[in-house]
DNA sequence: GTCTATCCATAGACAGGCTATATAAGCGAT
DNA sequence: ATCGCTTATATAGCCTGTCTATGGATAGAC
């Protein structure tokens, strides 16, 4: 088996949360969201970019190809209108989820 | 995109959770974990089933064939030795992934 | 007897994450 | 100049796991 980089399921949701800050590539969304887990959280490439299509493709994000301040192209995320309801429903629905979990946990 | 009744991998845990209280069939701990999680979790038959198979090959469980309390035959699932092992790894891991999550979302 | 709830099980579809790989450009050191 | 490292995007193919849909069988209620 392997090991599990990411809670499946939330690798979204994650990425929709990273750009509320502000713009950003796919790679600094990876490292930022690596650095802000303590390394407990590792977006691997054929996670991220899969999932960047998929945001694209359903309207929560539109991109921008720019240059980054050290001079490389990169093309910029920027959360959309209903990305940003998507997110609000997906925060909801994940917080539900690990309050039952919870429930189940301590239930013994 | 189907509705999400579970969060994906955490079934197993779940269902190994639940067995620490005692021996089960398939179908009440089915039950248990929606009446106790207040219907936010609800295991399908073509999740629980296959699950409880991973459960088995991996000798994280044993089965046998009884008699239910109403005098059904169903198939009581115990948790091994190995099993209660596993539970821990599965619970830290869990618990290691929702904080690190939790740190992404709050850092906004 | 027929209906509903209980109980097990599998096939097939599908989504999403992982491995591996390819491509390309900028930067520093030699 | 070119080598190696880092940054940066992208895809194919695999694998795991969940869901839909279906098919049984049996007990108890009506």
């Amino acid at each position: 088996m392997p090991k599990a980089e990411l809670l499946p399921g939330t690798l979204d949701m994650l990425i929709l949360k990273t750009l509320t800050r502000e713009p950003m590539h796919g790679y600094g969304i990876a490292l930022l969201i690596k650095r802000i887990s303590d390394d407990v959280l590792t977006v691997e490439e054929g996670s991220l970019y899969p999932a960047l299509q998929r945001l694209l493709l359903r309207g929560w994000v539109k991109a921008e190809w720019m240059k980054t301040e050290t001079n490389r192209r990169a093309r910029y995320y920027t959360l959309t209108a209903a990305g940003k309801k998507q997110l609000g429903v997906e925060l909801s629905q994940f917080e539900q989820m690990v309050t039952a979990i919870g429930r189940i946990l301590q239930s013994a």
